[in-house]
DNA sequence: ACCCACCCCTGGGCGC
DNA sequence: TGCGCCCAGGGGTGGG
């Protein structure tokens, strides 16, 4: 569910929630949400009691808490995911999957997550950058984001542009809604092909898929329900601003055309038929 | 070294 | 009402 905007949300979320915080306790109520902590849930919780958060840091769509013992606290929000900082005597949510509460007795820190796609870990050694996390590329927002090295890895491939965007290793952060939207935007359809894409189009689709992300960002996220919430529990507004996602059949907001609906990587992809010609060999 | 189909889950909405 | 199907913002993995 969440792209970048929505987990740079969290991210903010957590560093006035519980940064600078020591862990008092932890309760992981699913296995499921610490599969990926090989050591199991016990070693998990061993971990972080009495260890102190040291910062909130993101790399496109994955999170992680450096702790004062050097590991780290490492999270995703796979498609349902959220992380809620919230009283310690607040009712228990349906899909609770992890409980941190804190030392200093306030606000405490959970874990809901209703498909389970999403998950925490402890990485040892974690807390520069997590050897979970190492394997994705930096994201747009990133001031040491190389826009050119972007250009010319995005010109070497031999895909379409909307599956290249998708593509965490190329370029980090970017889901199926910022995909569609930047494309939208940059006038291009998510299957022309990469090689075929010149440098200055290549540079402006980039520019386009910043420009978005800050643009939501600033709306606090996209939420079309209330899967997705900052750590508050408030909903983002960009949801109004989308120009093609979950607009099929909507007048273009340029040319005023129909917005279409493309099954494409076995998910929908939305796109305007009169700005975005499909090309003659799609992607 | 790619790239893709498949799998992992729960729940809401819809047609019958 | 109920059932079955489709759909949903994610990534990892094993095979080609």
């Amino acid at each position: 569910m969440p792209e970048l905007p929505e987990v740079e949300v969290v991210r903010r979320g957590l560093e006035r929630g519980v940064v600078g915080r020591t862990v008092a306790e932890v309760d992981v109520r699913h296995p499921r949400a610490v599969r990926r902590h090989p050591a199991g849930a016990e070693d998990f919780r061993a971990l972080l009691e009495g260890r102190t958060l040291v910062s909130a840091e993101r790399r496109g769509k994955y999170l992680w808490l450096p702790l004062d013992s050097g590991d780290a606290l490492t999270g995703h929000l796979g498609m349902s995911g959220q992380l809620l900082v919230v009283p310690g005597d607040s009712p228990a949510q349906t899909h609770l999957r992890v409980r941190f509460t804190f030392a200093d007795g306030g606000r405490e820190l959970r874990f809901v997550d209703q498909r389970t796609f999403g998950g925490l870990a402890v990485v040892a050694g974690g807390a520069e950058l997590p050897s979970t996390v190492a394997h994705i590329a930096r994201d747009p927002l990133d001031p040491a984001f190389d826009d050119e090295e972007f250009v010319r890895r995005l010109r070497a491939r031999t895909t379409g542009v909307k599956r290249a965007l998708l593509d965490q290793t190329l370029v980090s952060g970017i889901g199926n809604i910022y995909a569609d939207e930047a494309l939208w935007r940059a006038r291009l359809h998510g299957g022309r092909p990469t090689e075929g894409v010149t440098r200055p189009r290549a540079r402006d689709l980039l520019g386009h898929v910043r420009a978005v992300l800050k643009e939501s960002l600033e709306q606090g996220g996209t939420s079309f329900d209330a899967l997705y919430v900052s750590t508050e529990g408030v909903s983002g507004l960009f949801e109004r601003s989308l120009h093609a996602y979950g607009r099929e059949g909507e007048p273009c907001d340029r040319c005023g055309t129909p917005i279409r609906r493309e099954v494409f990587m076995n998910r929908s992809s939305f796109s305007c038929p009169g700005c975005q010609p499909r090309p003659r060999v799609p992607r």
